[in-house]
DNA sequence: GTCTATACACCGATAGAC
DNA sequence: GTCTATCGGTGTATAGAC
């Protein structure tokens, strides 16, 4: 993790380095606090303290920048779920991590700033296939051992739990709370079936 | 729809006119095609063909103008949901008006800009309120005229429904398709008990 | 109503000193 | 490695003529 690189004879500063970190750091906390408008080299450098020429140090332009937040902050929830698939109860932890930890506001950040960046883009639909091949496996693996029936494909009920614990992050944030207690019962009935204990 | 403004003094175009329509209209375009980083006041002028000055006679700040295009947006959606409710088949042809005319990308550029924006957030909730009260109020009616049992709320289901119609729009945009069809069938399933025919 | 012209702030990105 | 200094561009918004 101390790679320096050099692009077009421009010399960057080192990948993975206090700084670097830092930067992302920054950018994450000013898009969650923020928002997309308010992330700007300038904004960051005096975030951590230092001069904002240095951002273009370590990054080559600000979309760089945004593309390698997202891409740290999806490596690590992805290794959340790989845990918590390798845990005693699988779906009960999975969902916490997909409730818990999925900012909504920097989801939605993200989103729309995907919608300009091509490299963002494809960063996202390789973050959703990722954790969804986990999410799928570890249904479908509850499902055989638990020996549940059901009318709906691992692939269908993970799309189903990810796309209300998705709506109830989102929904919960702009404080509406209508019909949530009721889907959690229902996830959770379902999680009893296939997870009993 | 002929209602003259005047803010602090300064005289303002006339909201519902050709040129306040066209200028949202134009705005439309642009987030959907370019996102919010695009939609400043000189590139809606350039859209519709006027100066850049006139968009400020026709709205006091940008932001206004940002509220105003999704105000004008929720209303029609609203009334095609009223629609829907009142037709001979609710339930399918709210579920094609979610899927249909929600445009995944137009959604996630409202949705980040409402996290800068007051007044848009509150806008947001308010259509979010409103058109899951006419959700709501449909798959009632239909369970109750259907007889149809289920351990979940009409507001529990509504909430999945609209979760899951909204991830596979959104979901589409990007190439992603796991899963789709195995819920669209779930869906269509419960339609199928809830409102036969 | 619609325009020209413009004030002023801020942004991304770079050159080159230390 | 980190800095000062700066260029060129673009944004919001307003004054005031026609």
């Amino acid at each position: 993790m101390d790679t320096k690189q050099e692009v077009a004879g421009r010399r960057m500063g080192p990948v993975g380095s206090d700084n670097w970190h830092a930067m992302l750091d920054g950018a994450e906390t000013i898009l969650r606090e923020e928002g997309h408008a308010a992330l700007t080299s300038r904004r960051i450098a005096e975030q951590i303290g230092v001069k904002q020429r240095l951002v273009y140090y370590y990054f080559r332009t600000m979309d760089d920048l945004i593309v390698e937040t997202f891409r740290r902050m999806s490596a690590r929830e992805l290794a959340r779920l790989s845990a918590a698939r390798e845990s005693a109860q699988p779906l009960r932890e999975i969902w916490a991590v997909c409730v818990h930890t999925a900012d909504a506001r920097l989801v939605s950040q993200f989103m729309a700033l995907a919608h300009r960046i091509d490299d963002l883009r494809r960063e996202v639909v390789h973050f959703i296939d990722a954790s969804r091949s986990i999410q799928v496996e570890a249904i479908a693996e509850a499902m055989e051992r638990s020996g549940t029936k059901s009318r709906v494909s691992p692939a269908g009920l993970t799309l189903l739990a990810t796309s209300v614990a998705l709506a109830i992050t989102r929904e919960s944030a702009l404080g509406i709370t209508t019909g949530h207690h009721d889907v959690r019962t229902v996830i959770f009935a379902l999680m009893d079936d296939l997870e009993p204990g």
